[in-house]
DNA sequence: CTGAAAGCGCTTACAG
DNA sequence: CTGAAAGCGCTTACAG
C-alpha cells in the first residue's frame, strides 16, 4: 500500500508537508499543497485509519451493541439513524449483533474495548428493561429504546404514555366515541405506557371511562407470544360495540381487518381503526391504508449518538414522541 | 489506558512476553504466563487492534457495503450470515448503508481503503443489476444478491428458477392442476426466472400449459411500484378458475387473502396458495398461514464472506437454493 | 525460553 | 511555511 513517504517522495517534499495537506492543515504553500494533491490522486494514496488511531490515541470509533431479541422490520431504523450521525461527524459505527446463542454481551463489550470505542450506544429491539455488566460504567454509554433498573446510565425510550394519549384524542377528536383497545402484554412497558395515555385522553376531555375498554389480547407464555386477537376483536365488537378499535400493533391491526371483513363491517366507514408501529409494508397495503403511530427509532438513535457526541455525562432519561401518520383507517 | 509494558512492568518481565503471552504463544515458562495472566486481569489490560494492525500491516477487516434502496425486512439476514461467519472467524465486519442521498457508493468505498479492508462484499437488497467504480477490482470483492453486467466479480445470488420450480412443483404434487401465478414486474430478474421454474415444472411433468397462467401484477411505472394484485386475483378467479394461486411476495399474498375472503372462499379449502419470501410476520399471521419459499439471504452472506476467507479468486456465478416452508395455505 | 532493537504509518512537539 | 526527531502500542526479526 502506498504511504505518506511514497507521496512525498513523488511530489518531492517533505513527508510532514503530506501529512499537512492531508490532514488540511492551512499553513501549506498553496504550490506545495498542489503538487502533493496531484501525487495523491497519482498514487491513489489513503491516509492508513490505524495508523491514525495508534498515534492519536483517538479511535474515533462509537460501538454499538444490537440486541436481536426479535426481528421487527423497522428496529433497524435505530443502527440506521446512529449510523447517518456517525458519518455525518466522520466518525465510525461498530455495530454488534448480540443474541444469546452466538455472541455473549461480555464478549461484544470486550470486543469494543479493545478498538478503544469512546462510547457505546445499547440498543434494544423493543422497548424494555435490561441488565448490563459493569465495566460498561469506564465508558460513556447510552441505552436506546431500553432502561436499567440501577437508573446509572442515560437512556432515551419511546414516549408510551404520550403515544396512547395522541392516538386517543385523534379518535376522539374525529367523533368516535366508545374505543376498545386490544393491548399488548401488560407486563411489557410499552403496553403499560399506552394504557394510562389513553385513559388520560379521556379524562382530559372529560369522557366517560366506561367508553373506553382495555384489554390485552397478545400475552406471553412460557417464553411464546400468545395472540387471542381475532377471537378478543369479535367478542368486543359483539359486547362492548365499539365505533372505533385501537391495536397494540399493525400486524394485529391486519390481522383485526380480516375480522372484520368476516363480519361485513367496512374499515374507516363502519368502523374506525388504530395501531402503533408503523410496521414496514403492513399499513400501506391494508385497504384502507392503517392510521398508526411510528415509532421513533431513527431519532432514538440520533439521540444516542449525539449524546456521546456531546461528550454529556448526565443521567438523563429522554422521551422521544411517536408520529401519527393518518391514513384511511380512521 | 494500560499498555503492555504496564502489564509487563506489573508483573516483572519484559514486554515481549507479555505480548507473547496475548497472542498465545507456547514458548513461555508456564510460571511467567501465570505472572502476566494474572497482572492482564488486575489492570483490565486489552490489546490496542488498531496498534497490532498498523505494526501487522493487516487489518483483519472485510467491508460490507449494503444498498438501501429497499426496506426488506429479511434481507438483514444478509448482513447477520456474514457477520456471523466473521465473528467466528476473528475478522471484523465493517458496514456501510449506502443511498442515494447521503452517502455516495464511492465514498463508501474510500472509506473501507482507508481502513485497509482486505475484501469486500457488495450486496444488494433485492435481486438486481448494479454497476460498481473499477476501484473495486483492486480489492477481492463478491457482489451478493446482485450482478454486473462486465461479469468481472464473483456473484452470489438466489437461484430464481429453482424456486419457481420447486414451488410449482410442490403445487402439482399437492394434487393442483390449475394455477395462477401473480409475478412480480417481469423487468426483475427475480420474476424472470420464477417464470421459466413454473414452466419447466409443468413441462417436466408432462402437464399442459395451458393449465398455467401467469401474469405480472405488480409494475414499476415511473419509479414507483404499482400493485393491480387484488383486481387481478379477482378477474383471474373468474376468468381462468384456477385450484391455486401462486403470489410474487408475501404482501401479495396477504392481499389476495382479503379477496378470497371476500368472494368467499377458503384458502387451503377451496382453493390452494403459494408464495416467494417469508416476509417477516406476514406468512405466520395470515389464516391459513402461508405456504412460501423462503429467500436464501442468510445463506448468501455466509457464502460471501467465506469467499473472501478462502481468498478465491474465480470469478463464479453462485446461485443459491431457496427453502420451501410448508405451512396451511397449501 | 527471553529480551533488546527496529519498525509499521502515521501525529505530536519542536526547531528553524 | 517546512522539516527532522521522537513516539503511539504493538509485532517482526533476530540474538542470546
Amino acid at each position: 500500500m502506498v504511504t505518506i513517504k511514497d507521496v512525498a517522495k513523488h511530489a518531492g517534499v517533505a513527508f510532514k508537508t503530506v501529512a499537512r495537506v492531508v490532514n488540511n492543515d492551512p499553513t501549506v504553500k498553496p504550490e506545495n499543497r498542489e503538487k502533493v494533491l496531484r501525487s495523491v490522486e497519482a498514487l491513489g494514496y489513503r491516509p492508513n485509519r490505524a495508523a491514525q488511531m495508534t498515534r492519536r490515541k483517538k479511535s474515533g470509533v462509537i460501538g454499538f451493541i444490537a440486541d436481536e431479541l426479535l426481528r421487527i422490520p423497522y428496529t433497524f431504523d435505530l443502527i440506521r439513524g446512529a449510523q447517518e450521525m456517525a458519518w455525518k461527524h466522520n466518525r465510525e459505527l461498530m455495530v454488534l449483533n448480540i443474541n444469546e446463542h452466538k455472541y455473549s454481551l461480555e464478549a461484544a463489550v470486550d470486543h469494543l474495548f479493545q478498538h478503544r470505542v469512546e462510547g457505546i450506544i445499547y440498543a434494544s429491539m423493543y422497548h424494555r428493561q435490561v441488565s448490563l455488566p459493569d465495566s460498561l460504567t469506564q465508558i460513556p454509554t447510552v441505552l436506546a429504546n431500553c432502561y436499567t433498573s440501577c437508573g446509572r446510565f442515560a437512556t432515551v425510550v419511546p414516549d408510551e404514555e404520550l403515544a396512547g394519549e395522541q392516538i386517543v384524542g385523534a379518535m376522539l377528536d374525529k367523533g368516535y366515541r366508545r374505543i376498545a383497545f386490544l393491548n399488548l402484554d401488560e407486563r411489557i412497558i410499552a403496553a403499560q405506557g399506552r394504557k394510562a395515555g389513553a385513559i388520560r385522553a379521556f379524562e382530559k376531555r372529560g369522557e366517560s371511562l366506561q367508553n373506553l375498554h382495555i384489554e390485552s389480547v397478545i400475552v406471553e407464555q412460557d417464553g411464546q407470544l400468545i395472540s387471542r386477537a381475532r377471537l378478543a376483536a369479535c367478542e368486543v365488537i359483539k359486547q362492548f360495540k365499539p365505533d372505533a378499535i385501537l391495536c397494540g400493533q399493525d400486524p394485529m391491526a391486519m390481522e383485526i381487518y380480516f375480522v372484520l371483513q368476516s363480519l361485513g363491517l367496512k374499515v374507516g366507514e363502519d368502523i374506525g381503526i388504530g395501531s402503533f408501529d408503523n410496521w414496514d409494508l403492513i399499513p400501506e397495503l391494508l385497504q384502507p391504508s392503517l392510521t398508526t403511530m411510528a415509532l421513533p427509532h431513527y431519532e432514538m438513535g440520533r439521540w444516542a449518538f449525539n449524546y456521546l457526541l456531546d461528550e454529556r455525562t448526565d443521567v438523563v432519561a429522554s422521551k422521544l414522541p411517536f408520529r401519527l401518520i393518518s391514513r384511511g383507517s380512521l
